[in-house]
DNA sequence: ATGACGGAAGTTTTCCGA
């Protein structure tokens, strides 16, 4: 069983590699992340044709997220799109429950809010986001017990998820206030799924397009999957899968999948 | 200090991302 999630930077473009990476990944479950385009222009049946199911989510231009899932598992049921309770105008949330040999899962496929700059407009709309998808996630984690929360939170951890801590220090993506509530999410009683089979020092999911970045290995781990306590204890293997970045025309972002087995 | 790269909108230039 395998559940990933994947930023992949408009859909439009991307779709192509997206069908080449689940041919050669047959993941169970995977969350996309800017899908940069209307409902109306999502590729469903593409992706049927590759044996998908998806519960889409999407807006004009910006943001929007899916949640695909293989057509041999049941659908994906009680969808919610958004955090319930915050007004948005901005599609970035999906989430589902699906009936996964191992037991009932809880999927939340997140694109978290850039944030621009501390102290920006677009800062204090992802503090409020934060808060809200906080305070909405401690509810359905006590109706989940396995539950997973993926996608590009557009959050270090810490210093050692960044190419050059000192340079980035306090700047969007690595400040105190951000980190603070991911170690918020975290205290609801999740666990970074990747540090639990300590990943290679320089571990980054995405790399700036400009300046061989990717080449030179500048990045940030800013794609996560948080999971429960149920969850970890069938947690065997995670991994951020580069090979993509290294097509023509890559995602800026790279797949992080996580592998669990059966319940004890 | 700035822009660098890439996508979208859409029309020549701007916004946004991370």
């Amino acid at each position: 069983m395998q559940i990933a999630t994947w930023n992949i930077n408009s859909l439009n473009v991307r779709l192509p590699q997206v069908l080449d990476w689940l041919a050669d990944n047959p993941v169970d479950v995977l969350a996309l992340q800017e899908l940069k385009l209307t409902d109306d222009k999502f590729p469903a049946e593409a992706l049927a044709q590759a044996g998908y199911r998806a519960i889409w989510f999407g807006q004009k231009t910006y943001n929007g997220v899916a949640l695909l899932s293989r057509i041999d598992h049941p659908a994906g049921t009680e969808v919610v799109k958004n955090i319930p309770g915050f007004d948005d105008e901005q599609a970035r949330v999906v989430s589902a429950s699906y009936a996964l040999p191992g037991g009932p899962l809880r999927v939340v496929g997140a694109y978290f809010p850039n944030g621009q700059a501390p102290g920006s407009d677009k800062f204090a709309y992802k503090m409020r986001w934060l808060d809200a998808l906080r305070g909405w996630l401690r509810d359905e984690l006590t109706r989940h017990p396995q539950l997973v929360l993926l996608g590009d939170f557009n959050i270090t951890f810490d210093d050692a998820d960044v190419w050059d801590a000192e340079a980035l220090h306090e700047t969007i993506h690595c400040t105190s206030a951000e980190r603070e509530q991911l170690q918020a999410l975290v205290g609801l009683g999740l666990h970074d799924a990747l540090r639990l089979f300590e990943p290679p020092p320089k571990s980054y999911s995405w790399w700036d397009y400009r300046d061989l970045a990717f080449r030179r290995n500048r990045g940030l781990r800013i794609d996560h999957l948080l999971i429960t306590d149920a969850l970890k204890q069938r947690a065997s293997a995670c991994h951020i899968d580069r090979a993509p970045r290294k097509n023509e025309r890559p995602s800026d972002h790279a797949p992080v999948v996580l592998t669990l087995g059966a319940p004890q």
